[in-house]
DNA sequence: CTACGTGCAAAAAGTTTGCAATCGC
DNA sequence: GCGATTGCAAACTTTTTGCACGTAG
C-alpha cells in the first residue's frame, strides 16, 4: 500500500532552499539554491520533489502573470498575501496585507472565488542600486524583504 | 519608404473581433470569431494581424497568471480597470474600478510602476447556469457584462 | 505586381519522462 | 541487496514563427 520514502541530499536541498528562501522561488532559481548543498542535482530532481512537495501540501504554487510558476512555503501561503515582481533582477517578493470591499467591484451576479493581486516595479535593492551608480544586484541571494 | 497597407478581409474580421468583443479575447477565441467573417482564416494569419494591431496600438495585451495572453481594445485598456477570469467557461471579462492606496502595502525602498488585480470564480451566466439546472454556458457568444 | 494569407513544419520555452546507474535503508 | 531515487538527454506541450507558394488588393 503505503509507499516506501527515503529521505536524499538532493530532497533535503529541494525542500529548504523554498522553505527558507523568504519569497517564492522559480524552479530555476530552487534548482541554482540546491546545487549549494547538492551539486550535482539535475532538473529533473528538482521537478519531482517540487511536485511531491506540492502534493503532500508543504508548498503552494504563485502564478504570475506571464511567469511560470513559483513555489513558497505552504504556512507562508495560508496567510493571505500578495506579489511584487522585480523587472530588474526578476526577483519575487512578499508583500503582506490586502486591500478589502473586492466583491463590490464585480458585476451583478458574478461569484467571487477569489483574487491575486500582483505589484511591479523595483525592489528595495534596485531601486537603490540604480539611483546611486546603476550596479545591478541581480543575481544577489534573495532575503526576505517585509515591514511591519 | 512607406510600407504599403491593404486592408483585407481577415484583417477586418480580426480587428472586429477584438473590437466589438467587450471583454479580452485569447488568440484561440479570435480565431473562432474571425472565422463568422472569414471562414479560411488560419491561425498564423489571427497571430500576425494581432501582432500588427499591437503594435499599431489599436489594441492591447492582457496578461493573466498562468494563462496566454489576451488582447483587448486599446481605448478600453487606457481606462484602468481589472479582470474576472471565469473558471467555468474560461472567458475573461472587465471589471471597472479599482482599490487606492496601493503602495502603502509595499515594503520600504520598493518602487511601484503598476499592478494587476484578477479575480476568480463564476461569471453570472454560469452561476447561474449552476444554481438552476447545471446547464453550461460555456461557448456562448461572449458579450459585455459591467454594471454601473 | 507585390503585399497578404495559408498550411505545415518546426522553433522557443517550460515541463515531464525513459532508463541505466546509484545509493538509502 | 533491493528498489526507490537520481541525472542526462530526449520527448512533450503549448504558443508562436519561418517558409514556399497561391491569392488578391
Amino acid at each position: 500500500m503505503s509507499v516506501e520514502r527515503r529521505t536524499t541530499r538532493q530532497q533535503r536541498a529541494v525542500r529548504s532552499a523554498i522553505l527558507e528562501a523568504g519569497r517564492p522561488l522559480s524552479i530555476e532559481e530552487i534548482h541554482e539554491e540546491a546545487r549549494a548543498s547538492a551539486p550535482t542535482i539535475g532538473l529533473r530532481t528538482v521537478y519531482r520533489v517540487v511536485r511531491r512537495l506540492e502534493e503532500d501540501r508543504e508548498i503552494a504554487p504563485v502564478t504570475l502573470p506571464g511567469k511560470p510558476n513559483r513555489y513558497e512555503s505552504a504556512d507562508v501561503a495560508a496567510t493571505h498575501h500578495h506579489h511584487f515582481h522585480c523587472e530588474s533582477c526578476d526577483r519575487v517578493f512578499d508583500v503582506r496585507g490586502c486591500v478589502s470591499r473586492l466583491q463590490q467591484l464585480l458585476p451583478t451576479g458574478f461569484v467571487l472565488a477569489g483574487h491575486e493581486l500582483t505589484f511591479w516595479g523595483a525592489c528595495e535593492e534596485c531601486s537603490t542600486a540604480r539611483s546611486t551608480d546603476g550596479a545591478e544586484p541581480g543575481r544577489s541571494r534573495g532575503r526576505q524583504v517585509d515591514r511591519a
